[in-house]
DNA sequence: CGGCATCCGGGAAGATACTG
DNA sequence: CAGTATCTTCCCGGATGCCG
């Protein structure tokens, strides 16, 4: 047993994972040599909001195995777009956050998610991540609908906590605490997303129990509708 | 030999691609669905300026293979990014083309090639495609230096010509015809790339043969410093 | 328990040869 | 020229197990 594990690990190559490239000065092809692997920009997506830790990313990338996540944060910082921190003790364990570089991802996110949004295949309905939630907001945002508007509108969404800041024309949202919040809706992210981008009344999702709002209700239904999906094509 | 395979063929499934999808309703996942598979991307990119044969594409993506070229045409075609059309006769051949909303893919390539330009990975010297170096003039052009410049740029890359013009702070291209352009450069586009993104003189490329510049040479000079690249993290 | 390494089956990508 | 057919290689995904 030792005997063969020793073998084999001498009879493989020190380290080099070949790692197929498209050999194209283009930066677009140099982008996707990057991370143009399955599930790489789902990593970054996910760490968007901030770190997180191993199994918090699994739990929110569904599908994921735990072999190409580990593959796929390794990549992530052997380019520099993302680091493994590890925690103060007593918390005996790291996690994974972007760098500077890795954080300037999200407008790729936005443009591609703007451009799927009008594909007739696309499903909202599918099971959403709470980051995914967040940056959608951020993207789909339509100043035109609220002219010297500020709002701070809190999600409560499984343990975690997000803020999002409407004001001065723009739509910004992070992690933190929701205490000053306006209005605060707590729920599943596909919940939340069926209110804003489904049409699904609030007091349906409320009487059924997917949705709890907290604070100012009028302000949560004009917040439901700031979100304007792009025309099919 | 012959029972094993039909055996295997009764086995499979009909006709079942399978596809695999992230089952996420996140639109940028949803757009990897869409086009995230390997050389999609690239091959969208090809198509930018327009209708082009399979066996041009192939020529211009080296390293694609003709079974996979096939599979990712026929994929865009199917999600409605592009379509094949049937030249008139006499040519008794295809030519593929983006749809409108294939063409919207466009700046996704711009923010990629941006962000992945500021990689140290990142080798400029690699093949470069003429659609590649058009898209990376409007990406990369800065308008802040050009005060009120007009001009038109000619480019002659093996058989095709494209017409680079640079207007009221922008910089737009497309192929078509160099007869009235201020200034042309011909040669490969690496070699172009070298000039512009290298630094290389010139002079120097003109004397190898690699390069031959038709027209006004300080507008050509000038044009070659238009481009800054993005500082590396 | 979290973070991997390892092995395996299936399927996509790559290379080559062949055909209408 | 425009693909198709076939074969090989490698990546992805799932399961298991090691180890701190």
């Amino acid at each position: 047993m030792k005997l063969e594990k020793i073998t084999k690990e001498m009879r493989a190559a020190p380290k080099a994972p070949v790692l197929r490239s498209y050999d194209d000065a283009c930066g677009a092809a140099h982008a996707l040599d990057l991370i143009g692997e399955r599930w790489a920009l789902l990593v970054m997506r996910e760490l968007m909001f901030g770190p997180k830790r191993f199994s918090d990313l699994r739990a929110d990338l569904p599908g994921i195995s735990a072999n190409v996540l580990t593959q796929r944060l390794e990549r992530l910082e052997e380019i520099g777009a993302a680091r493994k921190r590890k925690l103060p003790p007593p918390a005996a364990s790291h996690v994974y956050e972007l760098t500077q570089w890795g954080y300037e991802i999200e407008p790729v996110l936005g443009l591609l998610g703007r451009w799927a949004a009008r594909s007739p295949l696309h499903d909202p309905t599918l099971p959403l991540s709470a980051a995914s939630l967040m940056l959608s907001f951020k993207t789909m945002f339509d100043a035109g609908r609220v002219k010297g508007f500020k709002a701070r509108v809190g999600f409560r969404i499984s343990e975690e906590t997000f803020l999002v800041h409407i004001a001065g024309g723009k739509c910004d949202a992070a992690r933190g605490a929701v205490d000053d919040a306006d209005v605060v809706f707590a729920g599943a992210a596909t919940t939340i997303a069926a209110a804003v981008y489904g049409g699904v009344p609030l007091k349906a999702l409320e009487a059924q129990g997917a949705l709890k709002i907290e604070g100012d209700r009028a302000l949560a239904e004009r917040f439901t509708g700031l979100f304007p999906l792009p025309p099919k094509i």
